[in-house]
DNA sequence: GTTGCTACCTGAGCG
DNA sequence: CCGCTCAGGTAGCAA
């Protein structure tokens, strides 16, 4: 039945981490959700309930809301069900369309897919200190040929190093001044530190 | 202006780490709350919005509200702000003041100082993974005697060495089954992966 | 106590 | 540099 109406695509999105956590939202970007779900002023300002259906005819009801706090439009009741049912994860591909034609004008259909490519976390960019996979522009994984991360770590790897050093000697040094009774690493600092 | 009226201190607060840091809120301690910022039932509850004045005379406006879970007043909105700009930190004292007199009556005012003694940073005790100082109870710093964080670091440092090593090979290897032009760096890798 | 949901809030990134 | 967007949060309540 759903699969044979006529439909057309309003929007896919690549869900985020947040769509399929914890959070029981859907954000939908700003300019689709003003171009397809318009909330009027005479639509309530509690937000709406949208009814979709899946290629299977499964029927799906989200409540719809725009968040004046962060000024996005979200699917808020009834996601977090949908994340569980179709076993939706983050870089899946959601995909909004409505029908056309007369026997599906006014209907809302809702798709989904897996992400193309190997299993590929995409952590936020504030969090990605070093990447040893990237996304191409593909969809598919490879490896981050950017050097500069490898190069930090390296970095960090060294530093963390001295730090090491430095901390033992300040602990030495420390037992030195004060005198204080050895409590059992690194005797031959502590040996060096007495004499 | 500000700087001129006759005001009286309410009360201060030495801030803490959690005050300054992401939370993004100012706890603001239950007796002066009940007793300088009372929020009846009368009052929104959803808290109030209060103003304040600087010495400068510049306006703050904060969210000020009970947080049920804590059972703690709270200064929410406005107070990340507020610690930006004052560059606020750790240690630092919030004064609270109120006016006196008919020019100033109901106005409230808040100023800020440096904390006193030497630059100590106070880490929330749950990110206390090493400190290479502490505070004693006389508030001045002195090495941490504890060892359990300097072996943590010592095995960290470990832990990365290796994943150094296993970046570089992964890097090589992908080099090998992709032959992509060299890039930068690891000439004997790139030499061994073109073989 | 745990989960789902509403309504807030902020910072990073980007144009 | 500024303003917008939105990913990632929090508090509080209800079931």
């Amino acid at each position: 039945a759903a699969a044979e109406v006529e439909k057309e695509c309003m929007f896919d999105k690549v869900v985020t981490p947040s769509d399929t956590g914890k959070l029981n939202r859907l954000v939908i970007p700003k300019q689709h959700a003003e171009k397809y779900f318009p909330l009027d002023a005479s639509s309530n300002d509690n937000g709406l309930l949208l009814d979709f259906e899946d290629s299977a005819g499964k029927p799906w009801r989200f409540r719809y809301s725009y968040w004046n706090s962060s000024q996005s439009y979200v699917m808020t009741k009834g996601w977090s069900r949908f994340v569980k049912e179709t076993r939706l994860e983050a870089g899946d591909i959601v995909s909004f369309k409505r029908g056309v034609g007369e026997a599906a004008r006014g209907r809302f259909f809702i798709d989904w897919r897996r992400r193309r490519g190997p299993d590929v976390v995409l952590p936020p960019p504030h969090h990605r200190g070093f990447n040893l996979l990237s996304v191409g522009s593909d969809g598919f994984a490879c490896p981050d040929v950017n050097l500069l991360p490898i190069l930090i770590l390296m970095i960090r790897c060294r530093a963390l190093f001295f730090l090491e050093i430095i901390t033992l000697v300040l602990w030495a040094v420390w037992n030195t001044r004060n005198d204080v009774i050895f409590t059992g690493i690194s005797p031959s600092l502590l040996m060096q530190a007495k004499v």
